[in-house]
DNA sequence: TGTACATCAGTGAACGCGCGTTCACTGATGTAC
DNA sequence: TGTACATCAGTGAACGCGCGTTCACTGATGTAC
């Protein structure tokens, strides 16, 4: 659409309508590639063929670029946690299968699940918010569906049970980012197993 | 020591000894008050009132200084650590207190807690060995003290059952740290309290 | 369908900034005789 | 104790760098008649 004048060429004029789109893909890319520091405005217009002050045109500035681009993370990491429920009836296995599919998604997309937690950078007050919303949602839902949760009335119940899974699955998550596990966990013991055993370990 | 010279004039002479040490002194300071981000080798240098070359007279580079103070860091985890089970009997008692020295010692000195798990920024090869050696010994020491453990003779128990008490306490200080809980978490359910009421709910 | 005009998404040069690091130097400290 | 010299921890000016952001501009797109 478009685009079918020139085939052979890759260059294409962003006049009305994808380069918003263009520039966060840029830089998701870019984010893969050499991680939040690198991650520079002048570079992600550099590799979507544009300008250094074309990005303005889209984006107030780079806080609200990077802002973007962690919400389409949670967004990515709400949907995946929503799917691996959807096959699994009881409450235990469901929020195993939440569990290790957060480790694994923190592990595949490493910059991703990293950039939803800077709260520094300027995305402060866009981003809890959301995470809380959007994580801490789906996981408070599969909590409270836990018979012994349940009886107890008490709201501080439900939290604490919340905060206590949502901590050793992120605690796990980013003890395997950030390199202190890289020593003990081998190629040999795979990391879903490890996240399985992990997770198997609460239950409510 | 040297110093009794001139006691009214704040202007000091580092020649020879305690430049070193200033550095560290000033760079701990900023750390705290302003972040990661603002640490910048010659503001450090400014606010030990020397100039911005003289750093180079001790460390290599800017790199090395956050090394140094990553390691110090660590150092006195490992010693709270230690001294958080010193008055404790049963392994049990000792993995909670252990969990709860852990989460207080990130929410009160959020900025070293931080640095120790940063591997980017050029600290990456020697950080996470010696967390590996202090934060990951004391665990293990004590949860090999579980007679669980002890019966179970495979090293994978053991080492599953420590990452799974680490994970755990991380996560809860990481997340108190990086903002999602800060919006549960209220002022008066302190935060002592959530870390006992977390920890309590692993046991070997 | 054709022309005149307004809109607005791009360009690219320029800005100021603070950074890490280097370097020739200087002056205080420590050492040998 | 005094002098000559080596050492080395400081100075401060300078470097190149890439950044985020601004701005006057231009040329393509959309709109009115």
């Amino acid at each position: 659409m478009g685009t079918a004048k020139k085939p052979a060429k890759k260059k294409e004029t962003y006049h009305h309508g994808n380069l918003r789109e263009a520039l966060l893909e840029s830089a998701l890319v870019l984010l893969k590639e050499a991680g939040l520091e690198a991650l520079t405005l002048r570079e992600v217009a550099r590799r979507a063929g544009v300008s250094p002050g074309a990005p303005y045109h889209h984006f107030k500035d780079k806080a609200e670029l990077i802002q973007a681009l962690a919400q389409r993370s949670l967004e990515t990491l709400d949907r995946i946690s929503r799917e691996a429920i959807q096959d699994k009836s009881t409450p235990s296995e469901k929020l195993h299968a939440l569990g290790v599919a957060y480790v694994m998604y923190a592990v595949e997309h490493p910059a991703e699940f990293r950039i939803m937690f800077r709260p520094e950078l300027g995305l402060l007050p866009v981003v809890p918010d959301p995470a809380t919303a959007l994580v801490f949602g789906v996981l408070i839902e599969v909590i409270r569906e836990f018979p012994s949760i349940k009886k107890a009335q008490q709201l501080t119940v439900t939290i604490d049970a919340t905060i206590t899974a949502w901590s050793l699955v992120h605690g796990l998550a980013v003890l395997l980012l950030d390199g202190p596990l890289q020593r003990i966990v081998t190629d040999k013991r795979d990391i879903e197993t490890l996240a399985k055993e992990v997770t198997a370990r609460v239950t409510f």
